[in-house]
DNA sequence: TGGGACACGTGAAAC
DNA sequence: TGTTTCACGTGTCCC
């Protein structure tokens, strides 16, 4: 309110000491990039030039009777914004020797490059390599295995997928395993069930994923799982 | 806060062509956070040089005129460079929607916040899944497993006998499996291998220990290993 | 018409 | 010393 007053002698123009510079902005229009904006010859329009000193605060508009300081306002907030967002962006990026306005793009730039990277490989790196997940056993000190059936074990490579369960022999657990493993998403290509020792049994199954659908062992290995407890 | 401090340093915001502002510096000092030099290859699309017009503009100066123009010039060429790392930072950043200055930035750091936390959880995805590696492989020191082909894992219960086998896709490796297996006093019962991915093979055997024959779970392991590693 | 975004030239300050 | 970076106010464009 009362700082449109303090400074009502805002009065611009005060360095036409070169005014001649100022018709190369013609030339800038090539220099510009990105953003279509064409800079226009600039016509400049001369106002009376008539500098007040502090002490004088006549209100008269020329030209831009629009409001004078709300402008600047806004533009220190849009600076104080930039500007934020540059120490945020700095503090994100490890290793930042340099603090300038320049260095931290680039670097928060190749920083970018590299996690967009380094998440590509990992996330190869955990669908292609071969890993066993969910494993429900209990290694005791014997080297020996306690067994808590069901017992799920999946590994991927690519959209393939190796899927082994090792139960309790009941009847229609083999049908029920496909079928929850058909919920997946996933094609059934071969399966193989064989008996073991009395009462369990194994047994083995690849098949593939299903375009577009994705996702992790360890939810594969868990409702394999808790789907097959249900049955037990 | 800062309301009043802006409010407070309103009124030096003038300028005349004089030399006479002096407490501009006093608001600076809150923000200013200056920087080292840093100079890159840049392609430095536009030399734009600047050309003497007709209407030669040298005059006055009363006392500067230490460099009126490379300043400029430079100035020029660092706004350049800042904003050609706005746009290679903008394409980095997917699904950008506005493209100003202030929306590159703040997305591109909710993006690399994004990148940064699942690099995050992959890594422990991956970790944990080696966590979780069963028996056979190689090291079992800390937890840790090394994914190393071919994997064997046995199991037994009585004097039956189970055993897996994942190894690399070769010719003649089953009939070697199976004789190796033959070896240790062992009669197959039963027996499949199935073809997973381009060159994986899953080999289960069920067998039965000949009587007056015992041995270790590793020790079988260990023997079908090794064993196995000579044809690989 | 008015607020947001931008590039500009400029003075100051940091090496 | 000069070179380099910064914030500032300003004019202008564009919704």
């Amino acid at each position: 309110m009362e700082i449109s007053q303090l400074i009502g002698m805002e009065d611009p123009y005060f360095f036409n000491s070169q005014w001649g510079l100022m018709d190369d902005s013609v030339n800038m229009a090539f220099i510009d990039h990105a953003c279509p904006v064409f800079m226009e010859p600039s016509p400049t329009p001369r106002p009376s030039k008539q500098l007040k000193t502090s002490s004088d605060q006549q209100q008269q508009q020329p030209i831009k009777t629009s409001t004078p300081h709300d402008h600047i306002l806004a533009e220190r907030k849009r600076r104080e914004k930039l500007s934020q967002r540059f120490i945020a962006l700095s503090a994100l990026v490890p290793g930042l020797k340099k603090m300038d306005k320049a260095s931290v793009l680039g670097d928060a730039i190749k920083y970018l490059k590299s996690l967009q990277e380094k998440v590509k490989t990992l996330e190869e790196e955990v669908t292609k390599a071969n890993v066993f997940v969910g494993k429900s056993t209990h290694d005791d000190e014997g080297g020996r295995t306690l067994l808590l059936l069901p017992e799920v074990e999946a590994r991927f490579w690519g959209k393939d997928v190796l899927i082994r369960v090792h139960c309790e022999k009941k009847s229609s657990i083999v049908e029920e395993t496909l079928a929850l493993i058909q919920k997946h998403h996933l094609s059934i290509i071969n399966t193989t069930a064989m008996a073991f020792a009395t009462s369990a049994l194994d047994i083995t199954v690849v098949a593939q994923m299903d375009k577009e659908f994705t996702f992790t062992i360890k939810d594969l290995v868990n409702n394999l799982r808790t789907g097959l407890k249900r049955f037990m």
